[in-house]
RNA sequence: GGAUCGGUAGUUCAGUUGGUUAGAAUGCCGCCCUGUCACGGCGGAGGUCGCGGGUUCGAGUCCCGUCCGGUCCGCCA
């Protein structure tokens, strides 16, 4: 037997039981002629006292940092207790001990705190995987696993697998591809995500189907993207949109009341994309804290139509006003005091490339009730007290004006807020925010090809009201630059994302379900019916015979647990991840391959 | 594809205007220590300053290139 205990679970109340422990050697301290050893598993750590007795053994058999020992003992209460861990009032009497496997000295600490860099760290993965602080990830992971399919195998969903290896579909993300040896120059497709299976599963009358299933998509990478990385992927049969919405927040409800003892009580708060998109210039805003945008003037089509054409702002002898297609505010709190410095680093901070924007206004909405602006020579104070109202700025508040194009705008003043959010210290990772965004925009136009493109996917169904828009208007567009004018631009989608803290955690739609609408749905992605033929075919075909109307959801896994554990980096909740550049640095992949395999798949290689 | 930050002891980092023998902490090794738990004390070993080229009397430091890593933009239906 080589333990009878873990080295988590020994109380006073085992006082005088003869025990075996085996585990790893956190720590030693040589005291004279006695000596401390931490004895680490998975469950905790266990105090080893070992007497004058064994110091002849020690000698001939020194023990080093991470060596596998087993010890046999009795459990005996500590004079001087540790209160700091959950063991810390009882340590073993060593008898006898047994070196079970040697260590090299490993080449970072395993603490908590470890002088450990990244890189080394995911080198020696399996040495990182032993801190405490990565261990409590991955079973946040597994709790919200168990948690989610808990949750789904109570309302009668199924978890059937789906196939890994299957056609290449090039429309959305890149493909990672995998050459068929039986088929020469033929190649199968890594799944993005498993949608026509699932979708070919609820016609197959699964009316409820889940999978926490591995998807690929050969893409560059960022702190929180892979690219492998897992979805809770979901489809029911007989749903409208509102079903899948109380479905899914009942489940991340469940999850947060299930691993983190968070009660979530109120319905989760549901906003359109248009809204979201004109109040937060993002269509996954942050809801923890307001700062919402005050559309000074703005191209962006709310409601088929142009809201702020900017009479507040224009002919007031302020070119950069009167020259921008879309001029927004926000009010940041509590920073009229700002000096010169400090506006002038935001100033810079809006000029990086990243950001794009050539210049950032601003108005300093004091105490007093005047104000100072960097724009004072053209407006007056009534004009600037005009401007303040919009974005409800009170006495103390900065207000911050971008202005230039529509689209880079809107998603500069987006950043600009969240970046003040997190000066502000208002984005806590222990407060959990939830949002339902509606109604995205069904088509995007892709100026690279020249064609709409599906925003969320070609199974994606539009709003009841839009089919005729959809239909009756030809996908071919004149003018590339006056794509918004098409109407296209204006059709809303049955299609939903979920919200958290600023990240989109899980996204879904209500699906076509019937051949015509499916087949005008391709057409109007530029696809003719050989096209759709050959690559949609077996979908086509299946909407024959008798498929119900359905929809679904899929879920981020590894993001969601990274922010519910409070972390940006989804790498820490995965225990094998990749780096930036999409490599494996502890096996070293990818690799080359072997000339005879790339014989048998009847590949050359050209590389350029 | 692009921007940006970094690469110095096993590890995490410091290293001034380009100037003597490149430092600290931690880890490692040795000795001392019977109540430590970030143990403590004394001593010791440990460096191709990522790599290549250039400027210079002289380069860790400046310049060019390159490789590796982090973050971001593009991309990610």
């Amino acid at each position: 037997m080589y333990r009878t205990h873990t080295c988590g679970e020994l109380r006073t109340t085992d006082s005088g039981k003869e025990i075996i422990l085996a585990g790893w050697v956190q720590t030693i301290r040589k005291f004279g002629s006695i000596t401390f050893i931490d004895l680490r598993d998975r469950y905790g750590i266990t105090q080893l006292l070992m007497g004058e007795e064994l110091n002849d053994k020690l000698d001939k058999q020194p023990l080093g940092r991470e060596f596998v020992i087993q010890v046999n003992g009795t459990v005996s209460e500590r004079s001087n207790k540790n209160p700091n861990i959950p063991t810390g009032e009882i340590e073993i009497r060593v008898r006898s001990f047994n070196i079970l496997n040697k260590s090299a000295t490993p080449p970072f600490t395993i603490q908590d705190d470890t002088d450990g860099g990244d890189d080394l760290r995911m080198k020696f993965r399996y040495l990182d995987l032993r801190r405490q602080a990565v261990k409590k990830n991955l079973e946040l992971r597994y709790s919200v696993n168990r948690a989610a399919r808990n949750y789904l195998h109570t309302n009668q969903f199924m978890d059937i697998e789906t196939p890994f290896l299957i056609k290449s579909t090039p429309e959305g993300a890149r493909d990672f591809v995998v050459p068929s040896r039986m088929n020469a120059g033929q190649f199968y497709a890594l799944p993005q995500s498993p949608q026509t299976f699932k979708q070919l599963l609820m016609i197959s009358g699964y009316d409820r189907y889940y999978q926490v299933v591995k998807c690929f998509r050969d893409e560059d990478l960022r702190a929180d993207r892979q690219p492998e990385f897992t979805q809770i992927d979901c489809e029911m049969s007989f749903v409208e949109q509102n079903d899948i919405l109380d479905m899914f927040e009942g489940m991340i409800k469940h999850i947060f009341k299930e691993v983190k003892n968070i009660d979530i009580t109120e319905k989760v708060q549901r906003m359109t994309w248009e809204d979201a998109m004109w109040q937060y210039g993002n269509d996954k805003p942050d809801i923890r804290f307001d700062m919402a945008l005050s559309n000074l003037k703005s191209a962006f089509l709310k409601d088929g139509k142009i809201q702020a054409t900017g009479e507040l702002i224009n002919n007031n002898g302020f070119k950069v006003f009167d020259d921008a297609e879309t001029v927004v505010a926000i009010a940041v709190p509590g920073c009229s005091e700002y000096t010169r410095k400090q506006t002038d680093e935001l100033t810079d901070w809006v000029k990086r490339p990243q950001i794009g924007m050539s210049g950032l206004i601003f108005i300093k909405v004091n105490q007093d009730g005047t104000f100072k602006s960097s724009v004072d020579k053209f407006f007056n104070e009534d004009k600037l007290k005009a401007i303040a109202a919009s974005c409800n700025a009170k006495p103390g508040d900065l207000v911050l004006i971008l202005a230039g194009k529509e689209e880079r705008t809107r998603k500069a003043i987006s950043q600009l807020r969240l970046e003040m959010g997190e000066r502000l210290r208002l984005r806590r990772n222990d407060e959990f925010k939830l949002l339902w965004v509606l109604d995205f925009p069904l088509f995007e136009y892709s100026e690279d090809d020249n064609r709409w493109v599906a925003r969320h996917h070609p199974f994606t169904s539009p709003k009841p009201a839009h089919i005729e828009v959809m239909i009756n208007n030809s996908e071919k567009i004149e003018d590339a630059a006056n794509y918004l004018q098409h109407p296209y631009s204006n059709i809303k989608a049955n299609a939903y994302d979920m919200v958290l803290n600023g990240n989109e955690i899980g996204g879904g739609s209500i699906r076509i379900f019937q051949r015509d609408l499916q087949e005008k749905m391709f057409a109007a992605l530029g696809m003719d019916k050989e096209e759709q033929q050959h690559k949609f075919g077996f979908l086509l075909g299946a909407f024959e015979y008798g498929a119900p109307p359905h929809g679904g959801i899929a879920f981020g896994f590894d993001r969601l647990c990274a922010i519910m554990g409070g972390s940006e980096s989804i790498r820490d909740f995965i225990a094998f991840p990749k780096n930036n550049s999409g490599r494996d640095v502890m096996l070293d992949a990818p690799s080359t391959i072997d000339q005879k395999q790339l014989e048998e798949l009847q590949i050359k290689l050209d590389l350029k």
